[in-house]
DNA sequence: CGACACTTTGAAGACGATCAACGCCGGTGG
DNA sequence: CCACCGGCGTTGATCGTCTTCAAAGTGTCG
C-alpha cells in the first residue's frame, strides 16, 4: 500500500486535497512504484504518453532540447509533485519534454487513462485546475523576469523560492543540486550563474560553495509579495531595493 | 441570446467542445455582454476576481507591471479566447494581471462562481484542462525561446503563429495591432523589434509598415513542427535553417 | 497645415555568452 | 601513499547582442 510507504509525500499531495484518505488510497491503488538511478530517463520527449507520475523521493529534471542540441531545464520537480499531467491532458499525445532522474528517484506510476478518469471527480478536477493555474502563473512570471530582471535578481528570486518550497532554514542551507543544473533551470550559462551568485553578497545573500545564507531576513520579508502570500510558490523579487537600479522605484505591493 | 449575436465566436469556443448547442446555450445564458472602448480596463491586477470573460470582438491585452513601473504584455487575446480563467481557479482570489482593451472590445461576462460550477461538468472540465495545458506548453516554449533564440528568430516565430492563429494569408497580411504592443508581448524594446523585423528580409519575411509577406512558403512548412501540428497554436521556430548560426544543426523533428 | 502618436535610425553603453585556463575535490589505480 | 584523471566550479578576457538615449522620419486626424 503506497500510503504506508510514503506517508509524507502522499499526505501532502495537492492532487488529493479535500479528499478522504480512504477514497484517496483507493485511487492510489492503481499505481506502482518505479525506482530510477541517477541519470536514468523516465521518458523522453516525443514518447507516446502512457503514464502519469508522482515523485516520492529524489529530484527529477524536465528537459527540452533546442534545435541546436542545447538542453534547457524546464523544471525541477521534487517530492509530492506530479509529472506528465499536462502531456496527458493535451490533445497531442506525446511528451513535450524529457524527464531525467537527478538523484536516485522513486516515483509512483499510474496509467495515463487513470488521470483522465479521476479528473472527472469534481474535487480532484478543481485541484488539478488550481495547481495548473498556479504553475502557469509561475511560468509567466519567470518568463517576464527573463525580460526585465538582471541575472543577479533572478538568482536571488530562485534561491528564495527554493528556500520556501523546500522548507530550508534561510539562515543557512545547502543547494539540493548542482549549480550547473540551476543555471540551466534559470536559462543562463554556468559561468554567468557563478558570477551572479558572487554579486549577491552585496545584497544580503552569502554563498560559499553550495552553502547559501540569507543575511538580511528583513529583506526577505519584502520578498513575500501578494503573489507569494497565496501559496509560497510564487517566484518573486528578492530584495529589490538593494539593487542600485531599483532605488527610488515603487515596490511590488 | 448570445449565440445569435456572436455565432462565430461561440461556435468555435474550445470551452464547449463536445457539448450540445442546447446545453451550451443554457450555460451561456448566465452571461451578459459588456462593451469597452480602446484603452479601457476590464479589470486591474490586484482586483478581487469577480468575473470570467469570453472575448467576442476586438483584442484584449493582458498586462503585468514590473516593480519599476514597466509594463509587460503577458498575452494578447482575441475572439473566442477566455480571460480570467486562471485567476478564478487559483486559491489566490485576485487578478494576477490587468486586462486592457486594445481596440473597441465586446466581451461576454460571467460571474466567477459560474466557471467553478461548469468546471464540475466532466466534459467541460477536460476542455479547460486541455486548453490550459496547451497554454502552459506555449508559455514554456516562449520562455525557453527567450533564453535560446535571437530577437529575429523570436519575431519570425511570432509572426508565423499570428498568421496561423488568425487565419491570415501568409502571402500578405496586416499586423492586427501596433508594433510597440508586439514588442512588449515579445519582451523586447520597440527599437529592437524594429531592427529585428528589418533583418528578417534576409530570411524570407518582408515587412513594410504593417504589411507582412512570407516570401518563402516552403520555409514555413518547416515551421510546422510536431508541436504545432496538434493545434496550430504552438510557437515554434521560423525557418531556422536560414539563420546562419543554425546551419549544420539538426532540425526540430 | 500643424500637432501628435508611432516608428525608425543612429550611436553609446551595459550585459550576458563564449572561449580558455585554472583551481578544487573525489575516485581510481599503481 | 601518491600520481593521475575527470567532473565541477570559478575566474579572466573578448565579443556580440540588446538596451538606452537622442533625434529624425512617417502617418493620421483635427
Amino acid at each position: 500500500m503506497p500510503s504506508k510507504m510514503f506517508p509524507d509525500a502522499i499526505n501532502s499531495l495537492a492532487l488529493f486535497a479535500g479528499i478522504s484518505p480512504e477514497e484517496r488510497d483507493n485511487f492510489l491503488r492503481a499505481g506502482h512504484i518505479r525506482k530510477l538511478s541517477r541519470g536514468e530517463y523516465i521518458f523522453h520527449r516525443g514518447d507516446p504518453v502512457k503514464h502519469f507520475y508522482i515523485v516520492c523521493s529524489g529530484n527529477v529534471q524536465l528537459i527540452r532540447e533546442t534545435p541546436d542540441g542545447k538542453e534547457i531545464t524546464t523544471d525541477i520537480t521534487s517530492r509530492g509533485k506530479t509529472i506528465g499531467k499536462m502531456d496527458i491532458l493535451q490533445a497531442f499525445h506525446q511528451h513535450t519534454a524529457s524527464a531525467c532522474a537527478i538523484d536516485d528517484v522513486q516515483v509512483l506510476e499510474f496509467p495515463a487513462t487513470w488521470l483522465k478518469e479521476i479528473a472527472k471527480h469534481p474535487v480532484i478536477s478543481l485541484n488539478i485546475l488550481s495547481s495548473m493555474s498556479q504553475y502557469v502563473h509561475m511560468v509567466e512570471i519567470e518568463s517576464e523576469q527573463k525580460s526585465t530582471m538582471s541575472v543577479a535578481q533572478r538568482i536571488g528570486c530562485f534561491l528564495q523560492r527554493l528556500c520556501v518550497m523546500h522548507g530550508f532554514d534561510p539562515r543557512g542551507f545547502e543547494l539540493p543540486y548542482g549549480k550547473a543544473l540551476i543555471a540551466s533551470r534559470l536559462g543562463m550559462e554556468p559561468e554567468t550563474f557563478s558570477r551572479g551568485l558572487a554579486t549577491l553578497k552585496d545584497h544580503g545573500i552569502k554563498a560559499q560553495n553550495a552553502k547559501i545564507v540569507f543575511c538580511d531576513i528583513e529583506a526577505m520579508e519584502d520578498f513575500v509579495c501578494d503573489h507569494c502570500s497565496m501559496a509560497g510558490e510564487c517566484p518573486t523579487h528578492y530584495n529589490l531595493s538593494s539593487f542600485p537600479e531599483n532605488k527610488n522605484k515603487k515596490s511590488y505591493t
